[in-house]
DNA sequence: GTCTATACGACGATAGAC
DNA sequence: GTCTATCGTCGTATAGAC
């Protein structure tokens, strides 16, 4: 909807605290930042700031919400419709972010926070995603297809997230490593020793 | 350390402090989870509680620690000496307890968090369990050689803990079948279909 | 619709009496 | 070793100016 209108601005300043807010939590990490500090940034007072979104967890949840599709988005762009490896890096670099996704994962548990619903379609969307990514590895000979795609899409998302976790606490982990392990694992031309 | 003394109703005290967190945080979860409830739970004060430990932080971090101690106790008298899928069984089952893990994790990603020590051991001790669990494979020939044991234990490591966060978001996940589809790819008697 | 001011209740943490 | 009392900060709720 190109409509203008009394929108205009608003929704320029809701973007601008969603920047903001995900700046803070990269820098600073998710513990320990509070939506006063959010506020602030955007030379707002907190009542301004909680205008704009139903609740801190509203916020964070749109927050990862937008992080998502800008990295669908340059993946698109790259013409990689189906990179598994793009879909691993595209959240890796920053430990903040890594931090938020994986608080939020937990917090997402229960069924009635707002980042629930995010992660509930989220995970089947990904998993449809890599399902073809293995597809097509089949098709060309570089994935076994002993096991199903779709469970092999699951257990490769499984790689992915894991590996965060072991990253966030030595920085040193190669994260890509147990990725290209897996695939490696995977090929079929990679001749197994028959024991 | 069998001595008597002042000490005993205090450590007493702190063991049953302890098991109330967690079984408040197994019924509960982490989130709405507050000191007060455990300490109420144990006929106490907040100062009364806060007595045993240094920060919120601190006992969330001694309640993993004393969870892992049990599991690893329960293991051995198996004599289930590095059987990995109990590794991965340990952990799961009650949604409270993978959500306090996880937040845990992610929060430990800052060097100064009390928990960030107890991960920073724990992940080379349980990598070096699986390493082991992998070299015995690889000798009874159920496990292929073509990566290293280390990196395969990242690996297998990795999916243990990230198929935990898909089960958080969706429970009917199956936590065991990726697990077993790993293996299933790393046995090499399991003819691969050359392409 | 956009925003400020003010206030509320609950949290983790601490000081000091007993 | 345990308490009462209190502190500062958090997320949240409401009233009302523009």
């Amino acid at each position: 909807m190109a409509k203008r209108g009394p929108y205009e601005k608003g929704e320029a300043k809701r973007s601008e605290i969603l920047h903001a807010a995900l700046e803070i939590f990269a820098a600073e990490g998710y513990r320990g930042t509070s939506l006063r500090k959010v506020a602030a940034k955007c030379s707002l007072s907190l009542p301004g700031l909680m205008h704009y979104f139903d609740s801190k967890e509203d916020l964070l949840t749109q927050v990862l919400r937008m992080r998502d599709e800008t990295a669908r988005v340059r993946q698109a762009e790259r013409a990689d419709p189906h990179g598994y490896r793009e879909i691993i890096r595209e959240g890796a670099k920053t430990p903040g972010l890594v931090e938020l996704f994986v608080s939020m994962a937990a917090a997402a548990s229960d069924p009635a926070h707002p980042a629930h619903a995010h992660f509930a379609e989220r995970y089947p969307v990904l998993r449809e995603r890599v399902a073809d990514f293995v597809r097509d590895g089949v098709a060309e000979g570089r994935i076994s297809s002993a096991v199903p795609p779709e469970r092999l899409a699951v257990l490769l998302i499984a790689v992915a997230d894991g590996i965060q976790l072991q990253w966030l606490i030595d920085r040193s982990t190669d994260m890509e490593q147990p990725i290209e392990d897996l695939l490696s694992v995977l090929d079929p031309r990679t001749a197994p020793d028959g024991a």
